[in-house]
DNA sequence: AAGGCGGGGTC
DNA sequence: GACCCAGCCTT
């Protein structure tokens, strides 16, 4: 790369961006905690989803000492639907390691700010640029494709070495006291112009010398392996509704505090034994059921009309012998499928009845086959062990405010309580 | 180096 | 429905 090059991308880029860039909350000032919590929301998360987000963040946890003195319960609510909820953690984490060891002002050090909780290469970049003006580069996926098809660079962007070359050729192109601006305005390019499908190249302000559409490789630039495809699974969800003093409330559990939607509020569930015996079984039940009541959320099957007896099995049996919860499935209520990039979960919600276990005791293999579909499996009141596992508890509508629940339970909540209304 | 970790959008 | 969007952490 030339000098002239270098200066030619880096004073049009600059102009472009001074004329053309977004009005957003987190450009009102340079209060790096604002752009600190701005960054961790974008990370994998688009603007217009972060918006209203980070609004109400900041209105709630103005300062990184309110956000450190904050219940991580309201953090997480706070978080509800934005996804990959560690960010939510780390960034609490993050905010008492500022209060502990800066007095509660965001460090205007690389090596400090790196080493906060959930600050990875590229926030910490973004910080030191945007808040503090400082020459670091910030390489997010939008300047690894807007640079792989300025320089025509064939490096598959999904390697992290890939990153750390890209790092480089940034940090030689930041011009002088522009840090800031200039890291943005790649963003901002890669976000409104050189987009991912189909490139604005006639808008782009460096197109004559992009050499990657020189080369007429705009759209095959940046290179990038693929994500291997998400696995299926089949969940069996319990709506257990209340009743005696927990009349009207819905049973609900928090998950594990770590791992997939760590700390999370959810309906009781199990992963059906398999996606593949579950639909032979269910071929061989030949479910042809009629819905009892509630929506079918969403349909991912073709003309599947839901409800099985041998999933109504397991569900019992899984969730005694996981969780010591004693429940009976007694209809099939809805069914909704939700994506996550590694797994895809096809939901099939039971209601089911509190304080039932199955008549002959202990739990047992998977049920025969033409059993589970001919007869009902024998339940009996448990009189016994009525006690909730402690990760347990009933809630009315008005809790759901409180606690924070992953978007594909708060599908199947909000829906319920819009029934029973 | 590879995989876990959510939730969206466009065409 | 098939495609796309990705940064930090753990292993």
């Amino acid at each position: 790369m030339t000098t002239e090059a270098a200066s030619y991308f880096s004073s049009e880029l600059l102009g472009w961006y001074r004329g053309n860039k977004r009005d957003l909350p987190w450009r009102l000032n340079r209060d790096p905690y604002r752009i600190w919590v701005s960054e961790v929301m974008l990370q994998q998360t688009r603007v217009d989803t972060v918006i209203p987000y980070y609004e109400r963040f900041m209105e709630k946890f103005p300062t990184a000492a309110a956000l450190a003195a904050a219940p991580e319960p309201e953090v997480l609510k706070c978080w509800e639907g934005l996804g990959y909820y560690s960010r939510a953690r780390n960034l609490q984490t993050g905010a008492r390691e500022v209060v502990e060891r800066h007095g509660g002002a965001v460090p205007d050090d690389k090596e400090a700010v790196s080493s906060l909780r959930g600050v990875g290469p590229y926030t910490a970049g973004a910080i030191m640029s945007i808040a503090f003006n400082k020459p670091e580069p910030a390489v997010d996926g939008n300047v690894m494709r807007v640079l792989s098809r300025f320089f025509c660079l064939e490096d598959d962007i999904a390697k992290p070495a890939t990153r750390v070359k890209i790092e480089k050729l940034a940090a030689a192109l930041i011009p002088e006291g522009a840090a800031g601006d200039f890291n943005q305005a790649l963003m901002e390019l890669g976000a409104l112009v050189c987009t991912p499908k189909s490139p604005g190249c006639l808008t782009c302000p460096v197109m004559l010398h992009c050499e990657g559409r020189m080369a007429g490789k705009e759209h095959v630039l940046p290179i990038k392996t693929k994500a291997k495809p998400p696995r299926p699974e089949t969940r069996l969800a319990a709506l257990v509704v209340g009743s005696g003093e927990h009349a009207g409330k819905v049973l609900v559990r928090q998950r594990p505090a770590s791992g997939l939607l760590a700390q999370m509020w959810e309906l009781p569930h199990v992963l059906a034994p398999q996606a593949g015996e579950a639909a032979a079984q269910k071929a061989a039940a030949g479910c042809g059921r009629k819905r009892a009541r509630g929506a079918q959320l969403s349909v991912s099957g073709s003309q599947r009309s839901g409800g099985d007896p041998a999933q109504m099995d397991q569900l019992c049996r899984l969730l005694a012998q996981e969780e010591g919860l004693l429940i009976r499935p007694v209809s099939w209520w809805g069914e909704t499928e939700h994506i996550f990039s590694h797994i895809i979960w096809d939901v099939q919600v039971y209601q089911a009845e509190f304080g039932f276990r199955l008549k002959d005791g202990e739990p047992q293999t998977a049920l025969d086959q033409t059993q589970a579909a001919e007869s009902l499996v024998p339940y009996e009141i448990d009189t016994g062990s009525s006690e909730l596992p402690t990760n347990y508890r009933y809630i009315g509508v008005e809790e759901m405010s409180e606690l924070a629940f992953p978007n594909v339970f708060l599908r199947i909540l909000r829906d319920y309580w819009e029934l029973t209304e």
